[in-house]
DNA sequence: TTGTAGGCGTTATCAA
DNA sequence: TTGATAACGCCTACAA
């Protein structure tokens, strides 16, 4: 794999390094001539400026870092993909990273990456960070961060997030409005930001319906396994039982889809923030599964959009502030099944 | 961001670079003092080695570049998720980029990738690829690429795939077994690699057990939308009807579900090859789906793996060979779900 | 209009 | 044991 230098074009055509590296961008003045050998030689050799000598003359690398809790999320994976198609576009490749859901990882992977010289960093915070001086420490030193997703208030950088309080809203209201009064909500760790978010939704449209707060209707569930049967175990033992669930995940959505099967009881309706990359499948699911849709893809997007603005305008009061994308709420009863039904 | 380098350090000790470089490495004899001098300012400045200077020097990037078809797919994603693993733990970085099923695109996003100075290539062929003249011209220059689930046999380069064959005669035994002898086959474009292998599967297992492949059975199904209504219908339309649904992914499969679904027909069981993140959908499915699971997350490992020794040891004469990592057969029938039902 | 030289950060080679 | 120098590929200020 020995690439065509611009030594050896100026070699072959007994010109300097200079000129041919003149002719190649076309900016000095140059003789037309000249310029066009260059360049037919160099378009023949399949010419390609070596992109590390590049960076390093320019101290940029036109790499983006992205840091997500898992890759293998539907999530996640579509957030990627929005990063991708800007970043792309905009002339930037992606170097993806995973915490894994740890503190500890998370620390590593963020100085790998900025060792690495990456320009800019995208993350989205593990369930265990509730500490965010490595970041604040890249801040200080005027390195370009955007947080999405999972964010933190102590970051002054810019946030991009999926509008948790409206979905939450929203979906606690339908439940209200199809006559439950006891809507259990099964949820992520407390201290992370979307956990709030989500809460304060459900909160307030439980307290614009005139329905009083009931604290032991909120779970909060680690990521580790197993941890969702005997909370809903738990959650049926109340009485009067909870009447609707409405879940903070994909994962927790089927988990308590799965207790409750096994437990034998029938929900009349369950609700989800989800982020499943196939929507058909919380249609076929039994029963089928209303779902606050995340614009995962989206919020990439607008998070790659800010940090390569910020990159590019290396402006010292760069614009910070949380800009919030719409959920959709999704509603599939048993009983608009069976109006498919011939 | 202003990194420290060799030569702030150096002003500072009053040494030259090629000291500090030596004292660094440890390698060279150097004073003991004079390392545990520079070993310690070091230290505290945070020094890090630049990586871009490094690449530039030694000629290789310590990046591997990985083209998928789609990030936002689940097996794909745990591909990815395999691969990322051993990368960093062999201190390379992944830079994915993605053909979006397109062969224009994957052959930009191949050249993109060798133009960034990737040390190799990971890539699973787009649906449109039959042409791989542009990851042979790569090979000829001996440039290390390893291909994977989606490959080409006109390509001399390691391929990593799921046992196809095996997992489609698991899959279709299994349904005859169960007395089905009408089992349709819903599958992706014929000219790819792993469409051949399972319909070869398929049909050895129609054969053993004496069943007359019927080829009005098969069905191609490409990647565009609203595909698979019509032949499903039409497959319906048949008589007699296919008693099974044999599909050949998440997508297929559960397209035949929702239009099974629509018509208001059951069908005694589906089976289908899947790379569901979670499997748990599988089985909270109405009716809940039996599959054959694919080791995406070993396959994306093991090519990680033979790539970097690909690209480790510069031989001529690499070990290249076909990998078949084997796949799981998971029974879901209704009739289970009852026993859980106290 | 073209060539020379220096530098981005690092290391290997050779000289001191 | 340490230092000076050249080189990786590219760009550009300056000299010719």
């Amino acid at each position: 794999m020995e690439a065509v230098t611009i030594k050896d074009i100026a070699r072959a055509l007994n010109l300097s390094t200079s000129t041919v590296s003149r002719a190649l961008r076309g900016s000095y003045e140059i003789n037309a001539e000249t310029k066009r050998l260059v360049m037919e030689y160099a378009e023949r050799m399949n010419y390609r400026p070596n992109p590390i000598a590049l960076s390093l003359k320019e101290n940029r690398s036109r790499v983006i870092g992205v840091i997500v809790p898992q890759i293998a999320n539907d999530f996640f994976s579509q957030t990627i993909n929005g990063i991708e198609a800007i970043a792309y576009n905009r002339g930037y490749h992606v170097i993806i990273s995973q915490s894994h859901e740890s503190f500890e990882r998370e620390v590593l992977t963020v100085q790998q990456s900025v060792a690495r010289k990456v320009d800019g960093l995208l993350i989205s915070l593990s369930s265990q960070t509730n500490d965010v001086t490595h970041l604040q420490e890249l801040q200080q030193k005027n390195f370009p961060i955007v947080m999405f997703d999972r964010v933190s208030a102590e970051l002054e950088a810019s946030q991009i997030i999926a509008d948790n309080y409206a979905g939450a809203f929203a979906a606690t209201e339908h439940l209200i409005q199809t006559g439950r009064r006891r809507i259990a909500h099964v949820t992520i760790p407390a201290y992370m930001s979307i956990t709030q978010q989500r809460l304060a939704g459900y909160r307030a449209a439980l307290e614009q319906y005139g329905i009083p707060f009931d604290e032991t209707l909120v779970r909060h569930v680690g990521f580790g396994q197993h941890e969702v049967d005997p909370i809903v175990d738990d959650l049926l033992n109340q009485s009067p039982a909870p009447d609707a669930f409405f879940t903070a995940s994909d994962r927790l959505a089927l988990g308590c889809l799965a207790a409750l099967r096994k437990r034998n009881v029938i929900i009349p309706e369950q609700v989800s923030f989800i982020g499943f990359t196939n929507l058909l499948v919380a249609d076929l699911l039994d029963p089928p599964m209303s779902t606050v849709v995340q614009p995962a893809q989206e919020i990439g997007q607008v998070a790659a959009e800010q940090l390569i603005e910020l990159i590019e305008r290396k402006q010292k009061a760069p614009a910070i502030g949380t800009t919030k994308i719409p959920t959709q709420l999704i509603i599939r009863a048993s009983s608009m099944r069976e109006k498919h039904l011939v």
